[in-house]
DNA sequence: GGTTTGAAACTTTTT
DNA sequence: GTTTCAAACC
């Protein structure tokens, strides 16, 4: 193996995968391998040196970047590479407590709260504690628990550890009372589970003795991104027999903002003092050119372990700048270009991706693909699992299994409409709350609970509802519940009767998280060692799952992504737009109390950016942009004004009157000349499309965008006077055929003389 | 109890 | 410019 090993890799790697004892820091520079580093390690363990796959832990940050690295160890080392634990922190640390979370007063089978209910229970923590909710918003209370938690401090000791201002006080009132309630609700949010995993460990000697002598190898990706608690996870595994791989770059930690402590790998040698420290500086990625921009931008930063990559790769063409007038010429701009590239035979549009500061900056992107006809999938935004029907369907699914998770009651109680209100449920969850119980089990003792009068007989029929369900669970697979439930509730049948382009995206939105259960189905081999059930498997899956991790498939599309969701990825052609400053770096960090270690972390996402691209590099910027509905003068990044000039094609302007992000009416004449021309430039070489011709097509794209599902407005297989049938109406006389561009409109007069407008691809009629 | 309308907030990044 | 939330109305 060592022979094979040789042949592939450089001697720096080699060290990284046999250095297998005592604490190791692999600084690995982008595009240097690490991946590869870290699977080679793990096969190298197992057939040189003979350690049980058992004993080995590989924590990384997202699903994705786990099942990639299970997959190709699994390549390397075959089966015996399955029993590799590879995992996220947060799935780690939920199989931990669902093991012993007993031994911290949690039952086994807490729920995951995620943002959401978060916020929720967080609004009523401010009601119960009498705060003005317009003066204190959840979001402020949050951020500040969540910092807290990353730093394992705990609702007692906050006060002592920030200070005795009333806002303070206040925050530590808050946190103590938000913790209680999740606390009583057998739920923890995302931070908990890191939190209460360290405070177990810490707790419970035998709980840690039991991990500590099961992983006697750890490996940690991304390190640099690890926060306090995470370091203490560690730390406390790796305490028993030091054999601890770190890998990671300091210039690539973007996380600050989620806890994330960069001293952590700075000060790895300290923390452990006989720590091997391993560099990586050879890029197997990118082109010289890009790797010396971002060389010239990183460097500016202070307090970075001194790293400087090269590569092999060629020198290729230098990294392209322009700036326009306003975001929408930028946005015109990048989708002519790559639709150039690609009618070139240059790059496919999959090799193309689109990088931006902000989630907002998509909408203008995407407007410009949809009319240029390239197809495009934007990553992040609000999250899949994060929408409206999606949760209904989940809370469904957790009221079903967990009787315990109140939030997911409490949402579909009344979804769909059963006349229960507001007035009745929170005399539910009173009295839930004086008596000390979960708000479905007070649902199931109705007579006890005062002043609910009419309502009882409703809630009464929704709790043998569930009942039924519950009963169904017991052999329906999760894609037969999830359709049962859509069934009995009429939820798909109430959208499509809705017929709105939002109901239809709603519809296909369900249909994926169908597909999802089914593909959950078909991998789970029942591996619940704790007996838990499928459907309690598929939710905690389901609750740990970011947006990021569901960008695969073979598709030709070009991504649209925020900086922070492109690290660890490549593409041949990366741009990146809206290179202003103010957007970015950001006007908070510029604005920061201490501008400097803000505007040092946006340069390391700068950095990030940069070293995602393979072959070609463009970064666009606009003058002027509509931010919150407000107009917006940006002079050029900084960071772009930091990379030479002869690595640089395109030259940055530098308006005065754009500083300060006022616009000064005094115009500089000849940059007002240059502008001009550039403009009529580009407009000679890059056309302008007209309006889409037809908003069909359009649509359709838009459709298709999220989920890449395919709309087909397909042939008709009926015609007006025709007798059709109706799965829900049943049936009926076609009246009229309206082709109402996006798809057929059709008029059906059912029997019983009900007249129904519906659109022909949701109504599924067939002819008689 | 449900629906509609208008105001207000939102925009940094997410496991 | 968009979405969310509360008050007013039905």
């Amino acid at each position: 193996m060592m022979d094979d090993l040789q042949a592939i890799l450089n001697e720096n790697q080699l060290e990284g995968i046999t250095q297998t004892e005592g604490p190791v820091l692999i600084l690995a520079g982008a595009g240097s391998g690490k991946t590869r580093v870290l699977t080679h390690r793990v096969a190298y363990l197992i057939e040189n040196k003979h350690v049980e796959p058992y004993h080995i832990l590989a924590i990384t940050f997202t699903n994705k970047a786990a099942g990639e690295m299970k997959e190709r160890i699994h390549k390397l080392a075959g089966d015996s590479g399955e029993m590799v634990w590879v995992a996220t922190f947060h799935v780690t640390c939920v199989r931990i407590l669902r093991r012993f979370a007993d031994r911290i007063g949690y039952d086994n089978r807490f729920t995951i709260y995620d943002t959401d209910d978060s916020k929720t229970v967080m609004k009523e923590v401010i009601r119960k504690l009498k705060l003005d909710p317009k003066r204190y918003k959840e979001r402020y209370f949050l951020n500040k628990i969540s910092s807290a938690k990353n730093e394992l401090i705990p609702p007692e000791g906050y006060a002592a550890a920030a200070g005795s201002s009333p806002d303070v006080l206040l925050v530590a009132r808050a946190y103590a009372e938000y913790q209680a309630r999740l606390r009583s609700n057998n739920a923890m949010d995302f931070d908990d589970l890191l939190m209460k995993t360290v405070e177990l460990f810490r707790l419970d000697a035998e709980v840690l003795n039991i991990y500590q002598s099961r992983f006697r190898y750890i490996m940690v990706d991304e390190y640099q991104d690890t926060n306090t608690a995470q370091f203490a996870f560690i730390e406390l595994l790796a305490r028993a027999h030091g054999n601890l791989c770190v890998v990671g770059d300091d210039d690539q930690s973007i996380y600050k903002f989620r806890g994330a402590n960069i001293r952590n790998i700075l000060d790895f040698e300290q923390h452990f003092p006989d720590a091997k420290v391993i560099k990586l500086e050879q890029n197997y990625r990118s082109v010289q050119t890009v790797l010396d921009v971002a060389n010239s931008v990183i460097q500016n930063n202070r307090g970075r372990k001194e790293k400087k990559l090269w590569t092999d790769n060629g020198a290729g063409e230098r990294v392209i700048y322009r700036q326009f007038d306003s975001g929408a010429e930028e946005a015109l701009f990048i989708a002519s270009d790559i639709a150039k590239q690609q009618r070139f035979g240059n790059f496919n549009y999959r090799d193309c991706a689109v990088l931006y500061r902000t989630n907002a900056q998509s909408r203008l992107l995407e407007e410009q693909f949809l009319v240029s006809n390239i197809p495009y999938r934007i990553v992040g935004g609000v999250n899949f699992y994060g929408r409206r029907e999606i949760k209904d369907v989940l809370a469904y699914l957790k009221t079903i299994d967990n009787a315990r998770d109140d939030l997911a009651c409490r949402r579909i109680i009344n979804v769909p409409k059963r006349g229960i209100g507001a007035t009745t449920i929170s005399r539910v969850a009173d009295y839930a709350d004086d008596v000390g119980i979960g708000f479905y089990q007070a649902l199931q003792t109705l007579e006890e609970i005062p002043n609910i009068g009419r309502a009882k007989s409703k809630l009464n029929d929704f709790v043998l509802f569930i009942e039924g369900l519950k009963a169904e669970a017991e052999y329906l697979s999760v894609s037969e519940l999830i359709k049962k439930v859509l069934e009995l509730t009429g939820y798909v049948a109430e959208l499509e009767l809705e017929g709105t382009d939002e109901a239809k995206t709603r519809i296909e939105n369900i249909d994926e998280l169908v597909s999802k259960a089914v593909s959950f189905e078909k991998d789970y081999v029942g591996e619940d060692d704790d007996g838990r059930t499928m459907l309690s498997a598929f939710l905690e899956e389901v609750a740990l799952i970011a947006d990021i991790d569901r960008l695969e498939g073979d598709d030709d599309y070009v991504v649209l992504m925020t900086l922070h969701s492109a690290k660890g990825l490549e593409f041949d052609n990366v741009y990146l737009a809206g290179m202003e400053d103010g957007l970015f770096p950001s006007f908070l960090s510029i604005t920061a109390d201490n501008p400097d270690e803000e505007i040092e972390e946006e340069r390391r996402l700068c950095y990030v950016g940069i070293t995602r691209a393979k072959k070609r590099l463009v970064m666009t910027a606009a003058k002027m942009r509509m931010i919150r509905g407000e107009t917006r003068y940006s002079a050029t990044s900084r960071f772009v004004r930091e990379i030479p000039k002869e690595l640089l094609n395109g030259e940055v302007y530098e308006p005065r009157s754009y500083d300060n992000f006022t616009v000064e009416e005094e115009d500089d004449t000849v940059e007002e000349e240059k502008s001009v021309e550039r403009k009529a430039h580009f407009r000679r070489t890059v056309p302008a499309p007209k309006k889409s011709p037809t908003t069909a097509a359009t649509y359709q794209k838009k459709m298709s965008r999220d989920f890449g599902t395919k709309i087909e407005k397909n042939e008709l297989d009926y015609a007006v006077g025709d007798r059709v049938s109706h799965q829900k109406f049943g049936e009926g006389e076609v009246l009229s055929i309206n082709d109402g561009g996006r798809d057929f409109e059709v008029t059906v007069r059912f029997e019983g003389g009900n007249v129904r407008k519906m659109f022909a691809s949701f109504a599924k009629l067939t002819k008689v």
